[in-house]
Formats: C-alpha cells, sequence, structure tokens
RNA sequence: GCCCUCAUCGUCUAGAGGCCUAGGACGCCGCCCUUUCAAGGCGGUAGCACGGGUUCGAAUCCCGUUGGGGGCACCA
C-alpha cells in the first residue's frame, strides 16, 4: 500500500444562506475522497465577503454539515494544527503573504480605475482578444506611480502571472492547459486592504498542506491562477511547495438544465431536512449524480461509498437533480431502516405536527413502535409518515375527518356501512388484527356483499380520518376498542 | 467576442475497440397481487447529437460541426 495517509482534502464553502444541494454533493466527494484514502477532511470557512457573509449562515451551515453526518477531521468546533478554520480569523496572515508578494515583486500595486479597465475590456472584446486585465501597471516607473498617488488613486495588488503556459493534469477530467494570455494578472487585494478568495483560498490549501482539490467546475479557469501562486508561496517558503492536485466536479443542474441556486423550490438543503428526507437518502441521490459504484447498483451506504469512492470515475457531464429519482432512492432507505430508528426518527416530526407533546409517554412511544412497521413502505420522507400516523395519536377532542373525503365516502351508502360496522365491532370478544378483520368481513362483504373497497373505504375513513392510511385492521387494533367506536359513532351523528 | 469544458433513453447512469440486438434505475404506461395507499412481481415505452476519418471491427480513438455549461469582478 502506498502512502495515503497523508491524503488531506478540504469543503470550503463560503456561509451565504442555506447551502445548496451542489454545494452538499461538492462537500460529499471530498469526504468520500478524505476516508477512501484514510485522510484528513478538513471544514473551512471562507468568509471573506463581509457584505454576504453572515453568522447566522455560518451556524447553519455547520448544523447542515452536522445533520448530513459529513463529519470532518480539522476545523471549527474540532480544531486541529492548521486553525484558525474561518478566514476571517487568518487576516493578519494574508496581509503578511500579500506584502511578500509584492516585495518580491510577484505581485504589484495597480492603480487602474474601474472605468479605465471597463473601457480597455470592451476595445480588446470589439477586436476579438481576450478581456481579461492588460497588464497596464506591470511596470510603473517611480514618476508614475508617484503622479497616481497624487491624484489621491488607492492602489489594488495584482498577483503577476508567469509567461509560460500553465498545464496541469485534472483529477477527473485529465490534461487541460492555458495560454497565458488567456490568464491575466488577478486582483488579490482590494484598494481597502481586503484580501480576496483569489489570494485567501490558495493560501490557505498551501498552509493547511491541502493536497487534493475537489470543486466545482466554475472554479476550473481559476486553477491556472492559484497553481502559479502555489508555485510563489513555495518559493517564498510559506508553505511546503507542493501543488495539491485539482478535480473539477460537474454542476448539479436543476431542471430545464439550468444552474441550481439555492432559492430554487428544490435547491436549497433545509428544504430536505423539513420534510424529512434522511442524510443517508438525500447522500445516496447526490452520490449518483456525476459518479456510480457500478454492478447495476444504486442504494448503498455512505461507508460503502467510502469504500469504492474514486474521483477517476467521475463523470465530466453536468446532471440534473431530479427530485422523484430523490424520493424513490430516500424511500429506499427509509425501508431498510430497523422500526426502532425509523419509530425515532418520526418522532421530530409528530412532534411538529403537534399530535405529540415534548416527551412520548410510554404508551405513545409502544404504539409508535407498534404502528411503525404499518408505514414504513408507504412513505417517502419522514414527514408523510407522520402524517398518516397522526390519527393515532391526535387527542381525540381533536380528531377531524378530511373534509373532501368524507364528502367521497361518508355518503348515504358509506354510512350505512359504517353503522354495520360500528354494531358489528361493539359486539366483538377479543380486539386485535385477526378478529377485526374476520368479523368487518363476514358483516360487510359477505353479508351485505360489498366489494371490499366498499365495505372498508367508509370505515377507513370515519376512524382514520383519510381515504388514504395505514392498513385499517391494524390500525383499529391501535386505536383501540373505545376510541375506534367513537369515532364511527361521531361519523354516524 | 475570447478562453475552458461537456455530449448514451424524458432524467441519472453502465459502457476502458469485438462480450452491444446498448444494460440498470427513476419516471411514464399496462397487467398481477390487494382492505385504501404503498411496497412487491411481470411486461412495455424510450437513447449512443451530426459529419468525416482511423480500424477487419467504433457508443468507445482522432478531427470538425452543432448544441449545452462555465469563466473573462476590487464575488466566491
Amino acid at each position: 500500500m502506498t502512502d495515503t495517509t497523508s491524503v488531506r482534502v478540504r469543503f470550503s464553502p463560503s456561509p451565504t444562506g442555506n447551502p445548496h444541494v451542489g454545494l452538499v454533493r461538492t462537500a460529499l466527494f471530498n469526504w468520500a475522497y478524505a476516508r477512501h484514502h484514510r485522510g484528513t477532511y478538513v471544514l473551512r470557512i471562507e468568509d471573506t465577503d463581509v457584505a454576504r457573509d453572515s453568522e447566522e449562515s455560518y451556524h447553519g451551515l455547520l448544523a447542515s454539515m452536522r445533520w448530513l453526518g459529513l463529519d470532518w477531521d480539522e476545523g471549527p468546533e474540532v480544531g486541529g494544527d492548521f486553525g484558525p478554520y474561518r478566514q476571517s480569523l487568518r487576516m493578519d496572515l494574508y496581509a503578511e503573504v500579500a506584502e511578500r508578494l509584492r516585495s518580491t515583486a510577484r505581485a504589484y500595486d495597480c492603480y487602474c480605475s474601474h472605468e479605465e479597465l471597463e473601457q480597455r475590456r470592451e476595445i480588446a472584446r470589439a477586436e476579438g482578444r481576450s478581456s481579461g486585465y492588460d497588464g497596464h501597471c506591470r511596470e510603473l516607473t517611480e514618476e508614475q506611480i508617484a503622479a497616481y498617488q497624487a491624484e489621491g488613486r488607492r492602489p489594488v495588488l495584482r498577483f503577476r502571472m508567469p509567461a509560460e503556459p500553465v498545464t496541469f493534469t485534472d483529477l477527473v477530467r485529465g490534461e487541460i492547459s492555458f495560454d497565458p494570455e488567456h490568464v491575466s494578472d488577478y486582483v488579490i487585494l482590494r484598494a481597502n486592504g481586503h484580501p480576496l478568495y483569489t489570494l485567501t483560498n490558495p493560501v490557505d490549501d498551501a498552509t493547511m498542506r491541502i493536497t487534493h482539490v475537489l470543486r466545482g467546475e466554475d472554479l476550473l479557469s481559476s486553477t491556472p491562477r492559484q497553481i502559479p501562486m502555489h508555485q510563489a508561496l513555495g518559493e517564498l517558503g510559506i508553505a511546503g511547495g507542493v501543488v495539491p492536485e485539482y478535480g473539477h466536479l460537474p454542476f448539479v443542474m436543476g431542471p430545464g438544465n439550468r444552474k441550481l441556486s439555492k432559492r430554487d423550490p428544490g435547491g436549497g438543503l433545509q428544504t430536505y431536512e423539513e420534510r424529512g428526507f434522511l442524510p443517508e437518502g438525500l447522500l445516496n441521490y447526490l452520490a449518483l449524480l456525476g459518479w456510480s459504484i457500478g454492478d447495476d447498483r444504486e442504494l448503498f451506504s455512505l461507508d460503502e461509498m467510502a469504500a469504492a469512492f474514486d474521483v477517476a470515475r467521475v463523470n465530466p457531464n453536468s446532471a440534473q437533480f431530479d427530485l422523484k429519482k430523490c424520493e424513490a432512492i430516500n424511500a429506499a432507505h427509509v425501508r431498510m431502516l430497523e422500526t426502532e430508528d425509523l419509530a425515532d426518527r418520526l418522532v421530530p416530526f409528530l412532534r411538529q405536527a403537534g399530535v405529540v407533546g415534548a416527551e412520548l409517554t410510554s404508551a405513545q412511544r409502544e404504539k409508535l413502535l407498534a404502528a411503525t412497521p404499518l408505514v414504513r413502505e408507504r412513505m417517502t420522507v419522514l414527514s408523510e409518515g407522520a402524517e398518516m400516523l397522526g390519527f393515532l395519536f391526535v387527542p381525540e377532542s381533536h380528531f377531524t375527518v378530511d373534509p373532501s373525503d368524507a364528502a367521497k365516502v361518508l355518503t348515504e351508502d358509506g354510512l350505512r356501512v359504517v353503522r354495520e360496522a360500528r354494531d358489528t365491532l361493539a359486539g366483538l370478544g377479543a380486539w386485535d388484527t385477526a378478529a377485526i378483520e374476520s368479523a368487518l368481513r363476514s358483516a360487510l362483504v359477505e353479508k351485505l356483499g360489498l366489494k371490499p373497497r366498499l365495505a372498508f373505504g367508509p370505515v377507513r375513513v370515519a376512524a382514520t380520518g383519510r381515504r388514504v392510511s395505514p392498513p385499517l385492521f391494524e390500525s383499529l387494533e391501535l386505536l383501540g376498542r373505545k376510541r375506534s367506536l367513537a369515532r364511527l359513532d361521531a361519523a354516524l351523528d
């Protein structure tokens, strides 16, 4: 076995709101890569954009990562040897590095104004040239600098790109090359002295000894800028001088192949948590977007993914997020859950629905454990399961029948069936599923000659409040004789 | 405009030159099972973007076209 223990990868989001599913997929692939190689998974927060970042988003982001179960080895709340792990706490480092780059002429002050840049950009574009920075301030004389300063101009700091092409081997796309005329000198420090992503990201990757960078393909064209930066940092002794390997992950697109944003319905992670997706279900689905475990298999656990994950097998083309399939994968994971586990996960949703209190009584818990198997194969997300189970837990005074279901089923004929069922059940000896079923069958199906659908439908609506419910006889058993009869009576009023 | 990148059923994918009459999954449509709804079973629908090469042989390699996506910020 080669030395795989030294793999260090990172996920480095900006705390700018509800993370979207594409971001989650990036986190997942990084996590899987680290776990596969028994390496280190670093979480780093890139909060250098004062205008867009927020403390609330920061906490939300950590909570989301915890909910997903993508545990990090170094980062906020867990520490590590290369901290701090929030860029807002590393400003001194960036200032120092920027100064070193300036004093060694690897970066230079640029006095061009927005207007001047814009003008020259347009000309370049009109002439069919590349529209990046034209190097205007690369070699200013002392006099020129003095003149600009006399005008009151405040410079930005630009990184000086080398004249050679930059070639690298992308972990998912293979060899990629950029010619220097298309990769211009770029700003690393604002005029007000604030460092930009262009500086902080490579500086942190270098100083945190990141070996593999897996990120969205939108960053592909920033790679030829970062590689020379890493080389410069190495030459200055700021880091080990090891340029990380890069792998650019395809986008997760929304419907119509439009880029998915966190504002799109279904784009933000939060809605998945609220609807009761299982973290392992969502993650399993997201893993399928751009990667496959092979063997015509698509259901797997996080551990199985980690064991099998290989970036080289990541598909380079972008994928459209399909909510239907995501739900199907999630439902499959729900079905794999042990009863007790599933019951525990349903509790917050029952509480949310207001049918149970903060603490379950032991009777409620027992009932939930008995009812859980009845809904396990009937839900795609936890909120649906809780909805189907509500009728068992809701206080009798709050029980209601869905009006539209009642209108359809509790007709005159339907109510006759309910009355017959009520009378039959009232005289029943043992109150269990088998006894209930055989009594109702003989009374409604055999004696009244009703089709099962017409026989049990009205009873179902009266007892559970809905046309769609867990199996009727089991439901009645769990509801209990008293409450069952009370509901049938109520329907007859 | 320039640069980079991608291209298999509606969608996600398998496919590493002959195992491909292109496999699986979701969706959709039938049928079966059935106390509703699901689950499950069986069957069906549907695809290698196009044009040139290379090769005995191309979904697979090369070139081009077309189409999609990204970048060209004092955002990340």
